[in-house]
DNA sequence: CTGTTAGCGCGTTCAC
DNA sequence: GTGAACGCGCTAACAG
């Protein structure tokens, strides 16, 4: 790969000067006493030659690669989370910096081989990702330069970038009551599990704060809760079913995320219900499926793209040791509709 | 970001010897006259210095840096192809490889760069992959080291990877005939652009020819084929009713993929059909909702990891010129009964 | 047998 | 404007 290429020996020799001046000149450098014409020279003989620096050289001597790790745990590779790794790499281009990836799959022995794969390879810095917002322990290796957490916090304090559910669970709870809705909401994915642990999510607990801070604004409160053991599909289609068989129909339902309002859809579909007519629905993290659902799902978009954007300038232009909140657009669709009757 | 290592010169001093010897025992060298007790010393130093060779430097010397390119269009961030990455990463760990992705959004000016940007860095050689089945034009500028094509191939002789779509399309209406489904079977999806232009898509005309070719040996003429401007819920949403509209009702759907299937769901659920006892459905892709649905849908999957690895494994320890098929296996589900009646 | 010296590879930087 | 050293590890040639 890449033989042949030109060296700063050609470009100056070329130029018939030395590195050093070449070097200089090719980096700007000011306050050198090089003549014009020898600038022209220089880049003249880069030019003709197609000179690009060998940055592996550079960074010997410079101790910087221009290249950021994103380590995570299984977040390369999952659906609609790419959208993290999206995001950074716009961001990355944008300071002409690049993306080494890997992916420990919540592996011990994986995470210690990628970490020191990444410091080997003298990276600027660590971008470390979590598939589900969550609290992490971050790896000793990696304190020693930059780092910063994405879709995750720890109990060191280091710059993170999450989501901000706390208000995503108050748009959803306020778009709600703002079609009327009142005595009537019921939830689909309680789960003792993901709210009690914060090192499996951080989500749970924060989105349910703000849908019932956003009731008990109101006076609201829930006319049931279901409890989930997962968030998939079956168990948002077991929620709704459950519902049903009680005696008070809700004339809304938030679900913890979009697959469990899939669920929630099938049930309702084969119930002989109609969204929004019969039931509203409402719900978080706007998986492709959300568009695609008829009627289409309202819901709060999590926002992979900039938070992942956020976390890469986070790292090269420093900033806030605070975690960086950033909003979930709440993304109105025709799942929504005032109560019935 | 690792400041503090310990240098090669540290181990040697530390061990008493040169870097030299250091660095062949280090190395595993054979054939080298070091005494045993010098073994001891240079692996006792590095263990207790926590020495780790610096790759930058390495490379230098080597020319290899141990580090693949993953170059794609948008694969990287694309809903369930992060299978792709997920294979290569796999692949390139088992190798002590690495991975440094980019992507080039389609564009001409950041696929210029982002490839400027891997060469600068000395990777060993370049995956370049398409979201979407297709051929493509391959960069000149990385021509000049190994290359794999992922999901795509080119004009060039180069080796690449692809999923047997062919034989998937053969498996899909072979699963039909064996339900005893014959005269009554549907196709949604057909669609000229995808079909004709090799350059949007390969898979399209491929699973095509699998279909007619099975049922051909079958002496089977397929009842009705749709035409859809895309491969989304909707444009299978619309071709599903309209099939509905018909005189005579398929007995069995064959989607071009998941998403099309889908939306036939949508239909069918809207027209009081059930899945498979009225119509039977089968499609391609395995894309995670197929098992979501309700019942669960029977497709050919995309063997992405597969791929992924196939790909790095073709890169690093050479092979085949021709294509490499990876096959696309069936996955048998629940939207599969006998005919009605 | 047991090792070492001297450079190379490439770009940056200091002292002159 | 330049020579030389440096950063780090690898390798060919050479010495006790």
């Amino acid at each position: 790969m890449g033989r042949n290429r030109a060296t700063l020996a050609d470009v100056a020799r070329r130029a018939g000067l030395s590195k050093t001046a070449a070097s200089m000149v090719l980096n700007g450098r000011e306050g050198t006493r090089l003549s014009a014409e020898a600038h022209q020279r220089v880049f003249a003989a880069a030019e003709e030659l197609g000179y690009r620096p060998n940055l592996a050289a550079r960074s010997l001597r410079t101790r910087k690669t221009a290249t950021i790790a994103f380590v995570s745990d299984i977040v390369a590779t999952t659906r609609f989370a790419g959208g993290l790794i999206r995001g950074a790499l716009d961001a990355a281009r944008e300071r002409d910096h690049v993306l080494l990836i890997t992916e420990t799959q919540g592996d011990a022995t994986f995470e210690q081989y990628a970490i020191e794969a990444m410091l080997d390879r003298q990276v600027d810095g660590v971008i470390y990702a979590a598939m589900a917002t969550r609290r992490l322990t971050v790896p000793q290796a990696i304190l020693g330069g930059p780092v910063v957490l994405l879709n995750a916090t720890s109990s060191d304090t280091l710059p993170c970038v999450l989501p901000d559910d706390d208000r995503a669970g108050r748009s959803v709870a306020t778009a709600l009551l703002e079609h009327g809705h009142r005595d009537a909401i019921a939830l689909i994915g309680r789960n003792r599990l993901k709210e009690g642990d914060p090192e499996v999510s951080l989500a749970a607990r924060a989105r349910l704060r703000g849908i019932h801070q956003a009731l008990g604004d109101a006076g609201v409160t829930l006319l049931a809760e279901c409890f989930c053991t997962d968030w998939l599909p079956e168990h948002g289609y077991a929620a709704m079913r459950g519902l049903l068989n009680r005696q008070q129909r809700p004339s809304a339902v938030i679900c913890m995320n979009d697959r469990l309002a899939f669920g929630a859809y099938q049930a309702l579909g084969e119930a002989g219900l109609t969204v929004p007519d019969d039931i509203s629905v409402i719900s978080f993290d706007d998986d492709p499926i959300a568009a695609w659902l008829r009627p289409s799902l309202a819901t709060t978009a999590l926002p992979h793209e900039q938070m992942g954007r956020r976390a890469v300038e986070l790292l090269l232009d420093g900033g806030a040791a605070e975690p960086t909140l950033v909003p979930m657009p709440l993304r109105r669709r025709k799942s929504l509709a005032p109560p019935a009757g």
